[in-house]
DNA sequence: GTGGTCTAGACCACA
DNA sequence: GTGGTCTAGACCACA
């Protein structure tokens, strides 16, 4: 389930939003997938509706889903793709940060582990589902 | 030297921060050396004095630099040390994307490489130096 | 056949009388034929049966049909002349979009092939029927 | 100047936002030009702040202004250009109604001249500025 | 001062 | 019931 972290940095929209893409990403989240309506997802949350509702513009706006008034809101076909798409500009994060960690002389193996682990932790949990 | 990005997400004045930082790692910036004046430098990046001070205050926070009123902030003894022990909290941050990533189905190698390019270029502008 | 893009920023009703108008102008539907019932057409269409009411009303505020209740929705005669009179209205629509192209500084030429070319398109249907 | 028609169709914060897409092709704006602030331009239109800034995200979206959170908002380089990017899109429109008009017999002189006069009309206003 | 986020709640057209 | 728009107004970090 997408859940809050009302004290992180991250605005709760995006965090609301993030969480939507993981499940569609773990196939939680299939093509044609209903969303909850803005109104239920906000009770559910304990957020406002606003603040749901901007989190699927923000979905809409990533090609995650489409929203049709008085239906509802729904995954797109394609729409794992176009998260994979989004993703790689995270990809420019990680090599700023170790540009970074690069000048401060933390050695390049110790930035490689970080990943090494995080994609192992990944695995895991995959293989736990399986 | 440091430069500012005013349509970036990170704060101005952690930018300015993070700038004087990488200048003691460079050597730029020795132990002991007077940094810039807070108004002589909000003149130069033409930014609001408020600002330069407050990306003072955390230089100072982060055990970067030392202020006396009236005479001006130096550089402390341990500078560079104390900064690479605060780059360790940013591995975090690349561990943290590298699991969506890995979500994602982003290749561990292309997250690797990511690293690598990053270690390289900087090693380059090293040997430039020399 | 009529069919619904249930993204579309048209409303559904919209998009059904306009459906219904075009097959009157092509002669699918002819000065007399009777139109499918409500509930026909909200099964088929896989819409709310309200949808297609208003639909209905839309299509005999158009004066394209008339509607007798307990036998059922009848295409008028003259129904294709007010379909063009209607539609004249819509000009002024392209004029409006017409012109922010011109401010936008997109060639004449260019707007005026694409209607040159919907034209064409229009035309070729028409053969092909022959 | 901007100006805002409460009873249209097109929601107020979409008429803001093409209200400032006209002036940045008009010169009236140009690249660099500082926004007037979301709290200022909400006086002057007399609506709420909220709105206006819906109307200042949407422009950053199309790649015509970017924000600086306790700076301002500025039409970014490039910003005409990617307005007509965008306006490329509405040719489609004009397709879609130039098809309507050809089914229901709408001579294809008729709507040319609709375009023809629309050009016409907006290179009148040109002269009339030099 | 600036923009960004959020709450609370109204109203709308549409299904 | 659904999403979309808007108002009124608070609070925040940042400049």
């Amino acid at each position: 389930m997408v859940t809050i972290d009302k004290f992180s940095r991250t605005p709760v929209y995006e965090q609301i939003a993030d969480g939507f893409c993981r499940e569609v990403l773990c196939g939680l989240m299939p093509e044609g997938a209903q969303m909850p309506s803005v109104r239920e997802l906000s009770v559910l949350l304990a957020t406002n509706p606003n603040t749901v509702q901007k989190a699927y513009l923000e979905l809409d706006r990533r090609g995650v889903i489409s929203s049709a008034p008085g239906v509802g809101s729904f995954i797109r076909t394609g729409a794992a793709d176009a998260i994979r798409e989004n993703m790689k500009s995270r990809m420019s994060e990680i090599a700023a940060i170790a540009k970074e960690l690069a000048l401060a002389g933390i050695p390049e193996e110790e930035a490689l582990n970080c990943i090494r682990s995080a994609y192992r932790d990944s695995d895991q949990s995959k293989i736990k589902k399986e």
